[in-house]
DNA sequence: CGGCCAAGTCAACGACTGTTTACTTGGCCC
DNA sequence: GGGCCAAGTAAACAGTCGTTGACTTGGCCG
């Protein structure tokens, strides 16, 4: 409290940081749950608590919000497991525990790219985060021959899956049974990554 | 020739039957290459040649529209092979072929349901579709343990690599290298359905 | 305390959406 | 060949969308 302006704290009601973030934090869950196109700068800027002509002001435009919100996801290869032979478990364990306690500002990567894949401005940013912030890191991880494609074909899975079970809601995959899907899965993977 | 009304073909500029076929052809395309959402009935009325109105009269909506779309769809349990053992060859098989002639009229359930999932009202049919009409047979036919789950399993793998390569053109899967991924591709589904 | 600039709001724009109503026109039957 | 009903069109409706300009207001500095 050296060089704080006041002892007590400020509450300054105008804080363009402050803001930024805030329609930072509202987009990611917006753009999570109902993909680029139907989420609006109308809704995501009163979840903000603000105007949407302050997103045109902040981030140039709507796709402007959405770039910066992709800045911040695909770092799935932080998540790696250490040892090579537990690919597949540790995988699985990440997932299980993702979904046991979801991030709490509802943002979720995955989710994002599925429902926004119907978009041709936000199919292009995809495909390149994907590519270079997720799947190349994992072929380079993996090794081995075909690396490229078993990287995609790691990810195609996760992808098939989570359609599947959280964005179609299928019964193949009933909510309270994730156990049994999960330990077929983990062999799977593993496939893929042994070689 | 007995019963026609003309001997020359009588060309009927006005026939309900005809216009309603050639709305239906039209939307099939679109919905596939756009989706439910970004497919906007007076863009599929124009490729028909008729006015968007015609939609809402022979459809009732444009989600009638994409009811009748989808009825006729996601017969993949059609294309099964009948050796068991030759499961996983047959499906890729199947997939490439499917790929070096594409069916004439742009039609692709598939690609239909990833570019479609984003909306709400679709959502519901499409799950309702694909779990009796494709996940339900196919679990029926491979029998044994966790049917369900492995069917599931299997369209899910199907879906997420349709995601990479058609829909997001992710580079791990290069167009002219379809041979690579197909090839192990293949094993993965056998070991899927081989239990 | 007064001024001033950033922070934020308000209202409107033009384009697009699916749907409905009133209207015109084409083709078959008597 | 004339009438009549189905087939099809045109136009408008009530929304929503992202974006922009002019306007107001809050908070820091001198």
């Amino acid at each position: 409290m050296t060089s704080s302006r006041s002892s007590r704290a400020p509450v300054r009601r105008r804080d363009a940081i402050v803001t930024r973030a805030g329609i930072l934090r509202a987009a990611r869950r917006q753009f999570t749950e109902l993909g680029y196109e139907r989420a609006g700068v109308r809704q995501i800027a009163a979840e903000a608590g603000v105007t949407a002509a302050l997103i045109s002001r902040y981030f140039g435009s709507k796709e402007g919000l959405f770039v910066e919100v992709l800045s911040g996801a695909f770092q799935l290869a932080g998540a790696l497991p250490l040892a090579r032979g537990e690919f597949g478990v540790a995988l699985v364990r990440y997932i299980t525990a993702h979904e046991r306690r979801p991030p709490a500002d509802g943002f979720d990567p995955l989710l994002l790219i599925l429902r926004s894949i119907s978009s041709p401005s936000a199919l292009a940013l995809l495909r390149d985060r994907l590519d270079r912030r997720t799947i190349q890191p994992l072929a380079r991880w993996l090794g081995g021959k075909d690396r490229g494609t078993r990287a995609g074909l790691v990810v195609a899975t996760l992808m098939g899956i989570a359609i599947l079970r959280k964005v179609l809601r299928s019964s193949a995959f009933p909510p309270g049974e994730a156990a049994r899907a999960m330990s077929r899965l983990a062999p799977l993977l593993q496939g893929i990554a042994d070689h």
